[in-house]
DNA sequence: CCCCGTGAGATTGTCAACCATCGACCGATT
DNA sequence: AATCGGTCGATGGTTGACAATCTCACGGGG
């Protein structure tokens, strides 16, 4: 694995988790230090970093880590991520094979286990594993969207603590894979909207479906 | 400005003019030999391209120009843009000052003229800035997602010759800025609708909504 | 007292040369 | 015919050095 991946996973399970709160400086020199390597696989993963939209770089300045708002996760990203995998699972009812299946059961067993040991951290790397299985099957730029999404996303569920419990995340992958086997596609709809849909704060009515 | 945007710039434009057709490879040492520059800025502005999902990269085996399919512009790359400028053009109805206004008729006087010498690419980019001023008006994550969108949307257009004539695409930005003006939502989102809209080659019915 | 230029320090942007690493291709061997 | 090396092309990463630019504190005018 490149080592430009490598640092991309460190620095962005760090500002997930926090380390690197908003408003944090991410300084070049300093990083590449700590980590052991040189300038140059750094600014490739702080570039990176600036497309998954949680760091805002500005030239001669450097990057400095970003909030979300609540207004944007629930009118823009929210949506947006709805538009993706509606158009994936759909897609996933015509062309996933018993393999693939398979392979679903398989993270949500990791899913099960990570919530018998209350461990966030598995349970979250299953959560994204399930879903990116069932997007990389309808094409590159839906997933190429998806990746610069998601970290957002999960970012603001952690920061804010907008994580139910997570018996229930297990529940409700659970059942989308259910639905994927019924083949039904009201049923499956239904139940992806329920999935992505957040219990908003304390303001607007639930997902932002636009107009 | 930074070099590596210049290249950026470059070698975006040569792709969506089709110098760099899908499937041709993007050589780094070539490159930069070719614009004068050290092969650094080259990769950062390839990983660049990466991101706006122009170009497919792996890891010790180059970076080649990817094509966008009908399917995933009509079913994903639209409805998204659509749910973007939903939710730009409704902000910019609330917070728009008359300076803004008159840079929207700036905008809108540069398209004239460049439908006047039938110059697309002055059209184009007058385009891009129109919609780029009520874009940043919504925050950083709703740029940030239009930045990753455009380029393959842009390039789909160009490609596949699916441009309107130059004249027709003033009269609907004309329309934008007197339903922006007019302030009322749904006369705005009509028009916004049928402008983001994109009549199908030769399939499906129109703009695919989900469901 | 406030405003503005100036300069030092910090940080990013770019360069150049170099070598390791990996993928693709080609031919020789079995 | 299939496989195993070897070579070549290109990328991944390193080092060290400089240039370019921003920030901010300092001190001289107005």
């Amino acid at each position: 694995m490149p080592r430009r991946q490598q640092v991309l996973d460190i620095l962005r399970s760090e500002i997930m988790t926090g380390r690197y709160a908003p408003g944090a400086r991410l300084i070049e020199a300093t990083i590449s230090e700590e980590l052991g390597t040189s300038r140059g696989p750094v600014r490739e993963a702080l570039r990176q970093l600036e497309h998954e939209g949680l760091v805002d770089a500005v030239p001669y300045r450097g990057a400095v880590v970003l909030d979300v708002s609540d207004e944007e996760v629930q009118e823009v990203l929210i949506p947006i991520r709805l538009t993706l995998e509606s158009f994936s699972f759909g897609k996933a009812l015509e062309l996933m094979t018993e393999d693939d299946y398979g392979e679903l059961a398989k993270q949500l067993w990791l899913m099960e286990e990570g919530a018998r040991k209350n461990d966030l951290q598995q349970v979250v790397e299953a959560d994204l594993a399930f879903h990116e299985i069932v997007i990389i099957g309808s094409g590159r730029h839906t997933m190429q969207v998806w990746r610069s999404i998601w970290p957002r996303i999960r970012s603001y569920f952690i920061r804010y603590g907008r994580f139910r419990d997570l018996e229930s995340i297990v529940d409700e992958h659970r059942e989308l894979l259910d639905a994927l086997r019924s083949r039904d596609r009201d049923t499956m709809m239904g139940v992806l909207e329920r999935h992505i849909a957040v219990p908003v704060p304390a303001s607007r009515p639930v997902v932002g479906e636009e107009r």
